[in-house]
DNA sequence: AACACAAATGCGAGCTGAACGCGATAAGAG
DNA sequence: CTCTTATCGCGTTCAGCTCGCATTTGTGTT
């Protein structure tokens, strides 16, 4: 939290309550968070912060590189401490939302470094398919 | 084409003059169509379609199983042809876009169906990431 | 060939998620 | 304490898409 405070100045940054309160929430409330989600929270301790400064505030962090946001659905994006970033499967039919350790991509990530010489970040976007339940369904139905 | 209009009225549907033209333009264009692009491919042969008509026939069609629509950014969404569906990886830095193809996501389909049940659909989402050239540029500072 | 009726359409309004322009405010270097 | 300018609040605007509703139009049935 200092540290990032430290490198916003560093990058000509100024550190206001919003960006502070921000930081705060977005170091307590943990994944996924939408930019309407982290503004009512930023809103319980600093009322007059106004979702656009949200939402610059995120551009900003992001540039600095302390968060990163991703898109999990057809809905707004999440962000997150960049530090927590991973994967996500979704499924299509039931919504249900898988966590992914990195491992599972470190294949993936290899070959298509070696035949497209690609390098890929896998976070950004989730993965959907079917999960194990609506399978079953879908076989089933 | 035919078996498509076939596959239609098989559901209920009706074969309209905007379903029909939507759909000779899907076969005609290829791929990565946004909805603003098709309609004005459409509106070129039947200028009356409203992109309305547009967004509900791609809906239509997609409940169908004929089309798909992927994200391949932060723009509009894309459509095409179930049967040309493929994954995408796109430079973060430059927007150069990759087709995969799917033999590339074979190994992390296996993986991920063992180890967490769930099995994955990759063309829906792009996966991000830097492209050769990028990443020369980003080692070079 | 005409009918009836639901499916589909055109049009405008509405919605969500996000970005922008501008004048006012305030962080923080000197 | 002052001055510069980064940042803010607010309202407006944007893109991409969806909806409600009156009207039109396929299509199976007569």
């Amino acid at each position: 939290m200092e540290d990032v405070l430290r490198l916003v100045r560093a990058g000509g940054g100024r550190v206001t309550e919003s960006r502070r309160t921000l930081l705060e929430v977005l170091f307590e409330a943990g994944e996924h968070r939408s930019a309407e989600e982290l503004a009512t929270a930023v809103q319980g301790r600093a009322p007059d912060v106004h979702i656009s400064t949200i939402y610059r505030n995120l551009e900003d962090l992001q540039e600095l590189g302390v968060i990163v946001h991703s898109h999990l659905g057809h809905g707004p994006a999440t962000y997150q401490l960049a530090s927590l970033a991973h994967g996500h499967f979704i499924c299509e039919a039931c919504g249900a939302t898988l966590e992914a350790p990195d491992e599972l991509f470190r294949g993936l990530a290899d070959t298509v470094r070696a035949k497209l010489g690609f390098s890929i970040d896998p976070h950004h976007f989730a993965m959907l398919g079917l999960c194990m339940g609506c399978q079953e369904l879908t076989r089933l139905g």
